[in-house]
RNA sequence: GGUCGCAUAGCUCAGUUGGUUAGAGCGCUUGCCUCACAUGCAAGAGGUCGCAGGUUCGAGUCCUGCUGCGACCA
């Protein structure tokens, strides 16, 4: 007759299969063509990456939205890949040829390459499968990668078609660079960070006085060998018989101008600055403004290179020796020592700065002047600004959309070229012949494969290599050496994964997408850029909304990391706790805008509450019969509204009601309210009052139809696996299929097409079901059984024993009680129920009010009595403050006047119930007072 | 330095447009192996909503200042 499932919940033995059975049935692919469609793209992780919090949290809010729209009639489609991550993966690859002694100059750039492609092939995909047992649903049979075939065409048609429009442009900048990596970054690829440095007083003798001289202020001394001018303000009283002199400069001996300019800041160390164009940006603009010449001191590795100095006419050329090739940090060492044993280093304090370090491997950045490749990006931005502006594009939290702003309205030109090897090389060629001009060959080739360009060099921009010179018909042409930023093909991910440059029905169907999940760590490098691209190249934006959520911290807010060892790996507390109570979790701590502080123990609280699912679907099991279980949908639908019993018609309504605020949470990205409002409803609602209710009916109790309390019991536990499927994929199925099967092979509810939940319509409120008076009545009744239940533990009345129960109850209420008094007796334990007339009330007994009703319980020893007292001596102050404060506002003539006629009637009504019970409680503690004079029982 | 955000129970956090006696989970205390569940049941303790002003009949909620913390940008 009924099922029996295991007592206790096992995700061990539950997860395993269903996500190749779900995967195989093809149900993450989109199947509804007529339907409207829903689409996402996964942000793509990094190939070098494996499973961590942020991916876990990024991709369960995507599934959660997926597999609610997907059960909710759309046509889903969530893509998946991976990025190919330039700088990381080569700096991985590099890092294993150097265990084995090599490097990749002497592997060459096509054996490197090869290499790593290699190395993406065995280890590449390891983030994905790791995806995979979070129960992702996304559409594998489209899985792209930045680097794959269709992805490398998008690029070079992205690259041309900007070209072609004049976004592109070739030239010599201040670039930020890093010596280790040694390629130019993208200005947001730097991070900024305090450090403890110094500022050293340097003197520039003058000129034609060298007794006199300037003091300046610097926290990289080394780079006064690149200096060409020293800046004072402008207004400076101290240095006005400075202004258009000349300055020798120390250890290098050129001679270098005191100009003036506005930007010097006269707070700042002496108010003297050197100017370094070749090496700081701000010197750079000044340089700019002042026609200053740009020495670059630095190789790529940021050594001083010797070449730098040729050129120029200065006097003894020995200092150069000791300098060449010693790197920034080496040089700043020499240059002070040699500053010092001239005695123009004039003192050093402590001084705390903020150092731009590369995001990828942390070294410090250094200002460095090459020809690179950057995207003119004022026009790009301008029309991704008002998309946002005008609401088409939304920001959730909206908060973020201001830091959008700022940084789209002083977004500076985009630096895209980069000096590494794996990556999509830049289709631009060069005629060997009509450019000879501009080639050198180069003795380290590492940055630039054996040739330089200098910014002059005209490049062909196009697919692929020409055949013929336009200019003069030669035929032998080379490639830019340098490939393309990773972001700049991830910003083309929402259609180039959809088949674009193709117009394939994909991109027909999906684009733009429904929604961008992401974290906002990535707002600037990739959504924004995203936006731009998606208007330039498909004339639309990418995404309708952007959802932004935050960081997984640990428990005390710090940021997980390696080096803090606070890190909670994922896939070990899916396998610890289940992964649908992990999914829970991040659900339930995701609050708009607010970190996600994650705690194990909150995993293993919401463990419970999947073990408390799987007991009430056991406890329904065991008592619905087959027969009705196996009848398919529609449980209810023999059952006539009449049958319906007090209990039942609750239940069903705050089903409703659930049913709505869940779908509004989960509309509106409220995760936490979504998980919170179900498991709220789940657990206090059905488990702990409908099922214990139904046990009267299901026993015969309550004299009225079992098999009706049957069909209510399984549709409110089907309803509640349809709502939870979003966020506890695993249960939900093991626990739906094993409803509506007989423990064989024949399934009843669902087609064999769709055989699994996760392809079930996602539950709608009746409105049937939704009964005011319902929810009002259960809740007088569970008042008055709680306030039993309280009275009883008040009096240590162990749960075992049965216990008279004497009621007050005026007007239409005592009917109602009366009708439900099986509940008082089982749920209360009540003994006998005596319904007291007006002046009647029992001389020894413990009191509680509710509303009108009074309770009284029998009260037998003197301790007893003792407690009582104070316990109503509490209760009656209690009160008395809620009633002084009502009435303040009630004695209010403002409050009267001002206040919404519903809003006072409720005072009114709150005033007059504290009143009365006060009144009661004090009748029953003077009766207690007076049984204590007299001394007991 | 600029911008933004946050501060509510021991801990982690909810609290949509101002209007029940400010809620939840975990933790804690007490009593229970009650026939779905001890991964449980029942009951309970615990908050001057960071501080100081202001607006309002009424402020956890709106405004100003302060303090502390955090993030982003320079």
């Amino acid at each position: 007759m009924t099922r029996r499932i295991d007592k206790a919940y096992s995700h061990k033995k539950v997860e395993g299969s269903w996500y190749a059975r779900w995967s195989d049935a093809g149900y993450f692919r989109p199947s509804r063509p007529s339907a409207h469609p829903f689409s996402m793209v996964i942000p793509p992780p990094n190939i070098t990456g494996s499973l961590h919090m942020g991916h876990a949290l990024n991709n369960t809010l995507q599934d959660i939205l997926c597999r609610y729209k997907r059960m909710d009639g759309h046509n889903v489609l969530w893509v998946p890949g991976t990025d190919h991550a330039g700088i990381a993966t080569q700096n991985v690859v590099e890092r294993q040829l150097a265990n084995q002694g090599m490097n990749r100059v002497q592997l060459g750039r096509e054996k490197f390459v090869e290499q790593v492609w290699a190395w993406r092939g065995e280890a590449g995909s390891t983030i994905l499968n790791q995806l995979k047992a979070l129960g992702v649903s996304c559409d594998w049979s489209r899985e792209s990668f930045t680097m794959d075939e269709k992805r490398s065409t998008a690029v070079k048609e992205a690259f041309v078609r900007l070209w072609k429009d004049g976004l592109l442009y070739r030239a010599e900048r201040l670039i930020n660079w890093c010596p280790r990596c040694r390629t130019a970054l993208a200005d947001i690829e730097v991070v900024h960070e305090e450090s403890d440095g110094h500022l050293w007083y340097i003197r520039y003798p003058l000129l034609d006085e060298p007794s006199e001289g300037l003091v300046v202020a610097t926290t990289r001394p080394e780079t006064m060998l690149g200096d060409t001018a020293v800046a004072v303000h402008p207004d400076d009283k101290r240095y006005q018989h400075f202004i258009g002199r000349r300055v020798r400069l120390p250890i290098v001996g050129r001679s270098i101008p005191v100009i003036s300019d506005s930007f010097v800041d006269r707070q700042f160390g002496t108010g003297a600055l050197k100017i370094t164009p070749g090496h700081d940006f701000n010197d750079f603009e000044i340089g700019e403004r002042h026609g200053l010449a740009r020495i670059g001191i630095f190789d790529d590795e940021a050594r001083i290179d010797p070449s730098a100095f040729k050129s120029e006419d200065l006097e003894p050329q020995a200092w150069l020796s000791r300098y060449a090739l010693k790197d920034r940090f080496d040089a700043r060492r020499l240059v002070l020592e040699e500053l010092e044993e001239k005695r123009l280093l004039v003192k050093r304090e402590p001084y705390r700065h903020a150092l731009g370090r590369c995001y990828r491997c942390s070294t410090v950045i250094e200002p460095y002047s090459t020809p690179q490749w950057f995207v003119k990006i004022k026009p790009l931005a301008e029309p991704a600004i008002r998309a946002v502006k005008e609401g088409r594009i939304r920001i959730i939290p909206e908060g973020w959309a201001n830091s959008y702003f700022a940084w789209m309205e002083n977004i500076k030109d985009w630096c895209i070229s980069r000096q590494i090897w794996w990556g999509h090389q830049i289709p631009a060629w060069y005629c060997q012949s009509c450019e000879a001009v501009n080639i050198s060959n180069q003795a380290d080739p590492v940055a630039s494969a054996g040739f330089k360009l200098t910014s002059e060099a005209k490049p062909i921009v196009q697919h692929q290599r020409p055949t013929s010179c336009p200019r003069c018909g030669g035929g032998k042409f080379f490639q830019d050496p340098d490939v393309l930023d990773t972001w700049f093909s991830s910003a083309l991910w929402p259609f180039s994964t959809l088949g674009w440059p193709e117009r394939t029905e994909d991109l027909k169907t999906f684009y733009p997408t429904s929604v961008l999940v992401t974290g906002f760590d990535i707002l600037f490098f990739w959504v924004a850029r995203m936006i731009m691209m998606g208007i330039k190249l498909m004339g639309d934006i990418p995404f309708h909304d952007v959802y932004i959520h935050a960081l997984v911290r640990d428990q005390e807010g710090q940021k997980m990391s390696k080096s803090k060892g606070n890190v909670i790996d994922p896939l070990d507390v899916m396998s610890r706790y289940g992964t649908d109570a992990f999914r829970f979790t991040l659900a339930s701590m995701t609050a708009i805008g607010r970190d996600v502080k994650l705690a194990e123990e909150r995993i293993a609280g919401y463990q419970n509450f999947v073990n408390k699912l799987w007991n009430a679907a056991r406890f329904v099991l065991m008592n619905v019969d087959q027969s009705v279980r196996l009848e398919g949908k529609g449980y209810l639908e023999s059952v006539p509204d009449k049958e319906l019993n007090l209990a039942d018609r609750w239940i069903l309504s705050r089903l409703a009601s659930t049913i709505d605020q869940a779908r509004k949470a989960v509309d509106s990205y409220r995760f936490n309210d979504f998980a919170h409002t179900l498991y709220q409803f789940t657990w206090h609602e059905f488990c702990d009052w409908y099922i214990e209710m139904s046990k009267l009916s299901l026993s015969g109790t309550l004299g009225d139809n079992p098999l009706k309390t049957q069909r209510v019991l399984i549709t409110v536990l089907e309803q509640v696996l349809l709502l939870l499927h979003p966020l506890m994929p695993f249960a939900t199925e093991e626990i739906w299929q094993t409803l509506i099967s007989d423990g064989q092979k024949s399934i009843t509810a669902a087609s064999e097409k769709e055989w699994s939940i996760m392809v079930q319509p996602y539950p709608k409120a009746n409105a049937r079901w939704i009964q005011p008076e319902a929810e009002e009545r259960v809740g007088f009744l569970t008042q008055v059984i709680r306030a039993i239940r309280n009275l009883r533990t008040e009096m240590n009345c162990p749960p075992s024993r049965q216990i008279d129960v004497s009621l007050f109850v005026a007007g239409h209420d005592l009917d109602f009680l009366r009708s439900q008094e099986p509940y008082l007796r089982t749920l209360a334990r009540a003994g006998s129920v005596k319904y007291l007339t007006r002046g009647e009330r029992p001389k020894r007994a413990a009191t509680a009010v509710v509303g009108t009703t009074e309770i009284y319980l029998p009260l037998t020893d003197m301790p007893n009595l003792c407690e009582e007292e104070s316990r109503l001596t509490k209760e009656v102050s209690k009160v008395e403050l809620e009633l002084a404060r009502t009435q303040k506002k009630l004695d209010n003539q403002g409050f009267l006047t001002n206040a919404r006629e519903e809003v006072i009637e409720k005072e009114r009504k709150k005033a007059e119930e504290f009143e009365d019970k006060i009144q009661t409680l004090n009748r029953s503690l003077k009766k207690i007072q007076e049984l204590q004079v007299q001394g007991g029982p």
